[in-house]
DNA sequence: TCGGTCATGTTTACAACGTATACGTTTTCG
DNA sequence: CGAAAACGTATACGTTGTAAACATGACCGA
């Protein structure tokens, strides 16, 4: 805060004035970063030429933004704007929304959809965190998964949140985590296949 | 420190005579974490039963360390002890040397042996993150590659890593970004059909 | 034009943090 | 026994976020 205020030419506390406190301020310029991505014409709001390209493009804008921050995207990684039980780095409402709703819409069930996000997630933070950790970023704390904690922010405007809540806040991590290991080892076969 | 020195009844300043301080505190648990897996008799330090076998006990073994301290894990993976042009969670140079030359032994070429390291740290990084941050960890910061910085330690004891070493600091990160999204989109697509 | 309210900024202060420095003790060993 | 090493404590400093009280100017209705 102090840093912050020489930057603006005034005192530390003055920064009060406008901002309750630290915490809000960084939720502030998270929020003004996931903005950006909305604006990104690249990224689009519905599928235009199939799903695959639709995530493709949603994927490209995350790591855009990721890359245009790197020291910023660690702060959009950890931050629970709204809801704990959604996982970094889509973790804003709208967008797990518009995920969704793009899934469905492309014929996927609810529960492939929900895996579908839960894949692309996780894919998500494991790359882009280790791409701008390489640039010089801080990863700051993941945000803690509260047990009961609620949320104060209404779900109204987000139906397939809501309706899919449950689905959504399950923990697969288990599972998940044998089969992407199996697919991995695949993966690395072929490479190996490939070069020897 | 002073609410690790209340926990052992003493003042804090004590424990400055027997650790020079904070960061080589945390290193120093890291390590004990580390040595952990070398224990661990599932896994083995080179391949038995093919290098699937020794990459999945591997895995399984990281993933162990890490649920089983998931507050320390981030550190694990943020530390630099050694090499800082090598990934998290794989930092420590036993570990990196004894993953290299299991894959030779199994056939690998150099090339296929460290594109499968890259592969294999991206996938334990984002997985054990989000697996361990749902269980209330928070994510110190990932370390930062410093450019020219070169390490004090010396690579002797670890041929394969010395001899790969530039092929492992390489930055392939958006060729590696495009392939797994493309893998990703792949397996998306195989759930997809499976559920509707 | 006056007086009040509100937006904005400053001052001072406090608690928590890691740690430098100086000063006790107690233990060990030649 | 006596010196040195090992271990602990007291005090202090700089840095953090922020609470509380106070100052100042702009604006606005009477």
């Amino acid at each position: 805060m102090r840093r912050l205020g020489d930057l603006l030419g005034v005192e530390a506390m003055s920064l009060y004035r406008h901002v309750p406190g630290r915490e809000d301020l960084l939720d502030a310029v998270v929020a003004a970063i996931v903005d950006e991505m909305q604006e990104d014409p690249e990224v689009i709001e519905s599928p235009r030429d199939g799903w695959q390209d639709f995530l493709q493009r949603l994927a490209h804008g995350v790591r855009r933004v990721a890359l245009r921050h790197p020291k910023v995207f660690p702060l959009v990684a950890s931050r629970p704007p709204e809801a704990p039980w959604l996982r970094p780095p889509l973790r804003d409402l709208r967008w797990v929304e518009t995920f969704l709703e793009a899934l469905q819409q492309e014929g996927f069930s609810d529960e492939a959809a929900v895996s579908a996000y839960r894949a692309f997630t996780s894919f998500l933070l494991g790359h882009l965190l280790l791409e701008v950790s390489a640039l010089g970023a801080d990863v700051g704390p993941l945000d803690v998964l509260e047990d009961g904690q609620d949320l104060d922010t209404s779900l109204a405007p987000y139906p397939e949140v809501g309706r899919l809540r449950a689905a959504l806040s399950e923990d697969h991590s288990a599972v998940e985590f044998e089969e992407a290991l199996e697919e991995l080892l695949n993966r690395i076969a072929l490479v190996r296949s490939e070069t020897s």
